[in-house]
DNA sequence: CGTTAGTTTGAGGCAGATCAACTTTGGTGG
DNA sequence: CCACCAAAGTTGATCTGCCTCAAACTAACG
């Protein structure tokens, strides 16, 4: 993730810092967001759980990203939870503090938008592999993005399952063939990823 | 969609108008983007289509919202096309006026800021629906949503497929199904909605 | 070592896609 | 105004990818 340097020294000065255990929760749904935060360390994960129980693993957040930015803006209360997958350090600014800068600080608004830009286009682009492609495309983008995105993190294969949309037995049966195919390798509950460029032609949904 | 008089504004003094005939396309994939848009009048879609060759709706655009600003502020090429569903006006302004603008008025950059936490929001709830609500859900939802955005538009059933990530076969027997249970009511290719009340139950997934 | 959380496996079922044939609609030009 | 035709809608039969469930296994941690 690209660290904006006009966000970071927002932070910087008007951040106050605020510790995760994994676990912890930063806010959950329905609640109504009094703060701004920025993710310094640790990874955060924002997931929203449908009536039918099951549960979509919508965002996560890495250092450098902003997390709440979206309730605050639109002014609704928050739709999803968001907790920390590891332990983690945020910064968090005040609600009326991070608007009032966002609304007179036009660089630091810019980076904010172009964020902003980024998750959307990412988020579209998820909504499409989502819906479009089988599972087996799905299991490969996740376990590409999810290893890239934090490489020390040991992915469960229930929050590989929350990510793409499929269920923790899928995945595995999807993981097995993979790993058969030799695109990946599996020891224990560790994964790596040994084909990079196969597993994302697998990604295009091969026939 | 709410407008903002603040872009209202913006593209007031500076956008030049551009007419657009059903069917028109205002870009494609793959192409990099030189404005930004206003919708006026009519109605454009974003679509992306899969490997596989089916199509999703991704966003509709009413007059009011922005196109293309995506793709403008991250930088990349358009990842999908957006078309005239109806013939529209469009305002647009140069690429580089609009950036400037944003890094330098940070009124109307707050203005897009909150803009953009609004699709995103709605992206992120889609992707829920899409992912984890079945096709009676989906099409109810689908339902309500097209015909409050754009109440005079004839929308076919394959846009309303497209946009509920089904296939047409599929919304026509669901369909079927609300009118027999007096949700809507059809007559030749129109719909409409006779209970929202009953209409918004189904979308939460009933058993 | 015991206990819990995570993983693995196989059997069975079903929602919804696919396909193909048929009908209706509505716009167009003769 | 009617006949035509393409586009949209409708229907039923069939098929399958993936979920569900449940039971057994394994890793990790105190």
């Amino acid at each position: 993730m690209i660290f904006d340097p006009s966000i970071e020294e927002f932070f910087q000065k008007l951040g106050q810092p605020k510790k995760l255990k994994r676990g912890d929760s930063l806010f959950s749904m329905g609640e109504v967001p009094h703060y701004l935060y920025l993710v310094r360390t640790g990874l955060l994960g924002s997931n929203i759980l449908a009536e039918s129980g099951s549960e979509l693993l919508v965002r996560l957040f890495a250092p450098g990203q902003l997390v709440g930015h979206r309730a605050l803006l639109v002014d609704e209360k928050y739709h999803s939870n968001a907790i920390a997958l590891q332990d983690s350090l945020v910064l968090s600014v005040e609600k009326e503090l991070a608007v009032e800068s966002l609304q007179k600080n036009s660089k630091f608004c810019f980076s904010v938008l172009k964020m902003l830009g980024k998750e959307l286009a990412f988020t579209e682009n998820r909504m499409m592999s989502l819906t479009e492609k089988d599972v087996t495309a799905r299991v490969a983008e996740a376990l590409i993005y999810l290893r890239e995105l934090y490489p020390d993190y040991k992915w469960t294969r229930k929050e590989i399952a929350e990510f793409c949309a499929s269920t923790a037995p899928t995945v595995i049966k999807v993981m097995a063939k993979l790993e058969e195919e030799g695109y990946i390798s599996q020891k224990g509950r560790e994964f790596h990823i040994i084909d990079r460029e196969g597993l994302l032609q697998v990604c295009q949904c091969e026939p």
